[in-house]
DNA sequence: ACCACTATTTCCCTTTCGTCCAATAGCCTC
DNA sequence: GAGGCTATTGGACGAAAGGGAAATAGTGGT
């Protein structure tokens, strides 16, 4: 359970301001990268590790709130921060609705970003932890048979063994086989714990 | 479980638009209420219904954000809808960070205003269902003696009723009574059900 | 001190669970 | 067709769960 040092990017079409905030990110000990369009940054591979994304506005070719409308498409929640040099309400009102953890105008003042800064590396661990544990879940389930899976359902519903094996046509000592292999598989040592492991699942998928 | 139709408070020391409004809101078969200041709608008792607020920022007295911020203070999770004069991008954000549903610039688009009201109203409708099922979880748990809590924390830790009574001190058909009885103080009917709800209890208190 | 009442305990019985070993049936690969 | 593999089954045994009946604390009220 190693967790990579977080990594900032940068997207906005003016280099000083990003030499700007590169150095500052720096040399508060953070790992930044910058990219001077939307497209630039789409074109790099995102690396799988914390991190968050510093997003101007109003840039040649597609905006910022292109790009956090196109990383929402694609189910990535990197939390976005938008630097912008215009007051418009409306363009702050659609990014926060769409998930911003803020918006902030330039010229930028050094608390106010890093105090956004840290609230979207906060939500992006939580994120990911969330998201990890999710996978866990789905993988273990995954790997049930559809008899197991069958079994599972019976047993959180509350049915013993002799109405499982009747209601799926085998015998109850073959219920008991599948139920001790899920209960293997899942990795937990009793029936309230298969429950729980129930509803976690139960949340997830809705 | 009747749902009492929506109530929605309209905050606004214009008189003619609060007047505009509740029209416009009546036609449309809302239920509505004015009042002129974050003052007068706090003198009110908040009746306890599906509704939502829209909220002026600007005002004579503590602003709309003001009161957006003693609701959640509150911890009542009313939505708010803001509608004001001015573009102020600062407002906004600040807004919409506190949790406000959206934040509309007058004049106000009758489109626009309908398609907040109605994710508000959703939101609403959400919020109310989690809470009355936490609600219900949480006055289930209270109806436990402290024993009965104690055997049920054993229970879904997967102990079983020797160890249970081992550790408690007490005989074992004793934990097989308490056990019976916080069954059906729970309403279950089976320890896989017991799992599920101690992990929802568990989501509720984190 | 006495009674009502609840919590707890002891004894006993039935059902269900968890697991052992051995065996059978179906299916895929070589 | 000979393995090899998985799913399934049967019988059996000890442990655990669920519950009935009656005895035994302990408590608070009178």
């Amino acid at each position: 359970m190693s967790t990579p040092s977080p990594l900032i990017h940068i997207v906005d079409d003016d280099e000083s301001l990003r030499v700007a905030l590169l150095r500052l990110l720096g040399a508060a000990g953070f790992e930044a990268r910058g990219y001077a369009s939307t497209g630039d940054f789409l074109l790099q591979p995102l690396p799988d590790r914390p991190g968050c994304l510093l997003l101007d506005v109003r840039m040649p070719g597609p905006s910022g709130l292109d790009l956090q409308a196109a990383l929402r498409r694609q189910g990535n929640p990197l939390p976005v921060i938008f630097l912008t040099g215009y007051a418009d309400v409306a363009a702050s009102v659609r990014a926060m609705k769409a998930g911003a953890v803020d918006f902030l105008t330039k010229p930028v003042e050094r608390e106010a970003l890093f105090e956004a800064l840290q609230r979207a590396l906060a939500r992006d661990a939580t994120q990911r932890a969330a998201h990890m544990e999710a996978e866990r879940l789905r993988a273990a389930f995954a790997a049930l048979t559809p008899r197991e899976r069958a079994v599972f359902d019976r047993i959180v519903a509350g049915q013993i063994n002799k109405q499982i094996a009747d209601a799926l046509g085998i015998a109850e000592r073959t219920v008991k086989l599948q139920r001790a292999r899920l209960m293997t598989k899942l990795d937990v040592g009793s029936v309230a714990e298969l429950g729980r492991l129930a509803e976690r699942l139960r949340h997830l998928t809705d």
